[in-house]
DNA sequence: CCTCCTCTTGAACAGCAATCAAGAAGGGTC
DNA sequence: GACCCTTCTTGATTGCTGTTCAAGAGGAGG
C-alpha cells in the first residue's frame, strides 16, 4: 500500500478513507478487509515506516551520538504528521497507545546499546525519556536547523555524562 | 463557558459541537456567533486555562527551578489532551498554530526571567527548547511519578549550568 | 456441479462541522 | 405607539466522515 503517502503528506483527519481507497483503486469498504479501522491502518503504515528506519539504523551506528540523533531527527520529521497523530490518538485508540509503547521500548534499546557504560538504575529511565522528549520535540516543532543541531547535542551530551558519572 | 470542562475531559474529537452546545443549553449554531470554528473555539479555552495558569505561576516563583517545572507539569497534565491536540491541529488551523508559538514564546520569557544568569546567545534558543520539550514529554506521557521528579531535574539542572557557564 | 474461502462492492447509517435565511429581543429615535 | 437597527438564537439543510451489512464475483478442491 504505497497509498499511505497521503496520510504522511496531508495528516490524519486530512486524509479520509474515501481518498485513500479512491488512491488506491479499490472502493472504500475494501480497506476494512485489511485493516480493522482508520486507527489500524494508521499503525500500519507507521510500523512499516518504522522498520525500515531499523534497518537503516545500522549504517550510522559508528558516528558519534549526537550525529546519530541528528540523522533520527532528519528521518522522522517528514513523517511529523504521523507522530503528532499517534500522540494524539493514544488515548483514544488502544492500537495506537499500544504500538507507541512498543515505539519507546525500542528506542530505550537502541539508546542503551550505543552508550559506552550503562546508565545507573535509579536515573537510566528518567535520562532516556528526556533525550527521547528533547528529539521528538525537536521533530514535531519547527525549529531551525542550527537549533536542531543544539537540540541533538543536547540531548546526545546528557545522555554520556549520566552514562559515564557512576555512583 | 464552564463547558470547556467537556473538552479538557474528552478530547478535541470526541467533544462535537452538539454536545458543547448542549452542555451550555443553546443550539449548535449558536456557538458559531461566538466561535468562529471549531479550532477558534479550543483556542479560546485554552487560552483561559494558559492565563489562569500564569497567574498562579506567581505563587511559586521562590522555589527553586526543579519545583516551578513540576508545579507546571502537574497544573498541565490534566490538560494533556488539550496539549496533545494543539500540537496535532497546529499544521491545519492557522489560528491554533499562531496561539501555539506565543505559547512556546511565552514560556522563554518565563524561563529567562527565573535564570540567575542569562544564557548566552548562541545556545539560548537551543536550551530553552530542550528544557521546553522536556517537559512537554513529561506532560503528555504516561510516566510515573519518579521520572516526573527526574525529568524536571534534570529540565533545571541543564538550564542551570547552561545559564552559569559563560563564554 | 457443488461448495468453500477470499475478496470486493453498492447501499445505507448515524454523526460530524459548518452554512444560510429567518426571526426573536431589546434599545434608541422620531 | 411605530419604525429601524443591532445583537443574538434557531430550524433546516448540506456535504462529508468512519463504519456496517448483505450480496455477490472469482477461483480452488473435491
Amino acid at each position: 500500500m504505497a497509498a499511505a503517502l497521503l496520510l504522511v503528506r496531508d495528516g490524519y483527519e486530512a486524509t479520509s478513507m474515501s481518498k485513500l481507497a479512491q488512491h488506491a483503486g479499490v472502493a472504500p469498504n475494501t480497506l476494512y478487509w485489511y485493516f480493522q479501522d482508520k486507527d489500524d491502518l494508521l499503525v500500519a503504515v507507521a510500523d512499516r515506516y518504522l522498520h525500515t528506519l531499523l534497518a537503516e539504523l545500522g549504517t550510522v551506528t559508528a558516528e558519534p551520538l549526537a550525529e546519530q540523533f541528528h540523522w533520527l531527527v532528519d528521518r522522522l520529521r517528514p513523517v511529523k504528521h504521523l507522530v503528532a497523530t499517534v500522540h494524539n490518538r493514544l488515548a483514544v485508540s488502544p492500537v495506537i497507545d499500544e504500538w507507541h509503547t512498543g515505539f519507546h521500548r525500542t528506542l530505550e534499546q537502541v539508546f542503551a546499546a550505543n552508550l559506552p557504560h550503562p546508565i545507573p538504575a535509579d536515573r537510566r529511565v528518567a535520562e532516556v525519556a528526556a533525550a527521547t522528549f528533547t528529539l521528538e520535540g525537536a521533530i514535531t516543532h519547527a525549529v531551525d536547523a542550527d537549533t536542531t543541531r543544539g537540540l541533538c547535542a543536547i540531548a546526545a551530551d546528557r545522555l554520556m555524562t549520566a552514562a559515564t558519572a557512576h555512583g
